[in-house]
DNA sequence: TGTACATCAGTGAACGCGCGTTCACTGATGTAC
DNA sequence: TGTACATCAGTGAACGCGCGTTCACTGATGTAC
């Protein structure tokens, strides 16, 4: 019945499964179609049935990024659940999944500075997005544990720069060397948040009316 | 006398000044010897008497970028003692540089990722030696107002990281929107120092013996 | 169910092009006397 | 200072190679009757 479009999306995948496969060992910019056809095992004009041209491809690969990152969050949010600090569940599944997912993340990391605008902004995008959400989630954890954040957008943007620098540290480290990294994040991103809560008692010298309390609930 | 010589440097000058334009408009892994050699007025042939491949001339331009981090870390120190906020100054200090020399920081950035396995040591390398004075600046700081951190390197990491991945958005940014970008910066730099600094007073819930202060000098 | 025709994913050959690298060379600069 | 020779940065032609793209094609899958 369709037994031909299911044949092509198979091809598909296998383009779009090569392409990652070999930008993360070269970096996407620098592969060709030719290549990727190969690895893909059809001929390169074949290529021209599924894509335009790369550009096309990576664009592909850019929305497996984005679509794989919404999972990542999906699998974070399931794990805060039943252990006790959420910053260190959260940690633990970020790397996990960077390093199952490495060629993806490469690619992430990778392609915001080298490639073409178009790429560049589609990446942008994404890791906008996902700010978006750990901005969320930031937001409604400080209020589940009634300590507010002063600008969640700021504190989560910086999470994030500093979680993928870290992480792309992390993917090509040997297993063992991993944890450390691990632990060093966590007290980072602890950092991060003890310096976006929102103080209580005055400054330093008093001069009035201080010592102010406001913990309700 | 040594007229020889001299024509030597500065075609290998024109040689990395080449390679440094085109890798900022596409990226160095995506740069042919030789476009380099035309860009830089000589016959492809004529590379060789300077580099024996493309990787020698980037571990050259990978050099620049120490150096020119380096000079910017001077300019920064330099530009603290006038004005009233450190941190202000040196994040303004900052992506001026990185915005001045935007093709040596888009390499930096770029090749994190995408290129061989001595680039990345290389690039690694360079910014670590950047974190490490980062730290000794904030040690440094942190002594002279009184107010003691903990975790100096881990601060300095998340620092470096947030600044690194906030001037890589701002270097494509018109000039008129980099200003709120410096402001984002600052706010962030300022949220994680907060986060660094030694909390003087106890935890929430007071068990026996608290309120202990410790505010010497 | 069987037949005739349409669709179209993938083929294989061919193209012109820029690539990295080699080579013998040229001619200006440098050195020795 | 003038002459004979050495050095060597840069030349220009040539090479084989992988590239992206085109084209007419094949043959399995799908459709109409």
């Amino acid at each position: 019945m369709h037994e031909r479009l299911e044949q092509k999306q198979r091809t598909r995948r296998n383009l779009i499964e090569a392409a990652l496969k070999l930008s993360g060992e070269q970096g996407f910019s620098s592969i060709s179609l030719r290549e990727v056809a190969k690895v893909a095992g059809i001929t390169p004009a074949g290529f021209y049935r599924h894509f335009h041209d790369m550009e096309e491809l990576g664009l592909a690969l850019i929305d497996e990024v984005g679509l794989s990152l919404r999972h990542l969050l999906r699998e974070a949010r399931r794990n805060i659940d039943k252990e006790g600090s959420a910053v260190r569940s959260s940690v633990e599944t970020f790397i996990e999944y960077i390093t199952e997912n490495a060629n993806l993340f490469r690619l992430l990391q990778g392609e915001r500075q080298g490639s073409s605008l178009a790429f560049r902004k589609a990446l942008f995008a994404e890791i906008n997005r996902f700010i978006e959400e750990v901005t969320e989630d930031l937001d409604r954890g400080s209020k589940l544990l009634d300590q507010p954040l002063m600008d969640v957008g700021l504190a989560a943007e910086a999470i994030v720069a500093v979680a993928f620098t870290v992480g792309a540290e992390a993917i090509d480290l040997p297993k063992h060397r991993r944890q450390e990294l691990i632990e060093r994040l966590i007290k980072e991103v602890k950092m991060i948040l003890r310096g976006a809560r929102i103080q209580e008692r005055p400054k330093k010298k008093v001069s009035k009316k201080s010592s102010r309390r406001k913990s309700q609930r």
